[in-house]
DNA sequence: TGCCAGGCCGGGT
DNA sequence: ACCCGGCATGGC
């Protein structure tokens, strides 16, 4: 990969994005638990249905770390139900909590004053994390700048020859931790665009007629 | 009606 | 190392 012109690709694609659409404020959560909470909740799963788990949590006041290790595991299941992959995501849950306990009792500024390298090993050690879940814990709940990738980042930065098919999630993510500043606020911010993006523009099989990037869809990294 | 959504895991080859 | 089905709800 060019690896000047990745860094001016990259930078220009973000003055492009958020010019397009503003701040987004992610993560679209009030406390640092719900945003663990959402990122195990929202795994390939429609974010609508994902608010309405979260109101169900919320309204039996179980919106909390606490609540979740207090809950039998069956009924958070039941809970969480508009979710989808529900008894899955109550068992992940279940895991996530109980691991957090052990690594820190629940004290989340301990937590993520850690090591971030241990940490997210740690993380993806726990059954139902894997990479992205524990990005965007790291990140949106801890302000740990790490860059996550999802599905439509990889749509995206596919569609516009930025990388290739075979690109994974490791590749893509050293991308932007190489050419880019580590800023929380940007990655929070660029991860949230490539959403707001895909959802807009850029859908498995829609073309990018209107795209804010289409001007740039060929004159990329590869 | 089928495909999709802010993944991840386990089994098979 | 790669590929694939399962998990499961709700929207278009």
């Amino acid at each position: 990969m060019g690896h000047r012109r990745a860094g001016d690709t990259l930078r220009r694609f973000y003055e492009v994005l958020d010019a397009a659409f503003g701040p987004q404020h992610w993560w679209p959560g009030e406390t640092r638990d719900e945003v663990i909470l959402g990122a195990v909740l929202t795994q390939n799963t429609a974010w609508r249905n994902v608010e309405r788990a979260i109101d169900r949590l919320k309204s039996a006041k179980a919106l909390a770390l606490r609540s979740i290790r207090a809950l039998d595991e069956a009924d958070l299941a039941a809970l969480i139900r508009p979710a989808g992959t529900y008894r899955v995501k109550a068992r992940r849950l279940k895991a996530l909590v109980s691991w957090i306990d052990a690594r820190c009792d629940g004290d989340l500024d301990a937590l993520f004053a850690k090591d971030a390298a241990r940490l997210r090993a740690g993380l993806l050690g726990v059954p139902g994390v894997g990479p992205e879940t524990a990005d965007a814990i790291m990140l949106y709940a801890g302000s740990i700048p790490t860059f996550v990738v999802d599905a439509y980042t990889l749509r995206v930065l596919r569609r516009h020859f930025v990388i290739d098919e075979a690109a994974e999630y490791d590749d893509v993510q050293a991308l932007f931790h190489c050419h880019l500043d580590r800023d929380p606020g940007v990655f929070g911010q660029y991860h949230a665009l490539f959403v707001e993006l895909g959802k807009r523009f850029c859908k498995p099989r829609a073309n990018c007629d209107v795209c804010p990037l289409r001007d740039w869809a060929h004159d990329a990294l590869l």
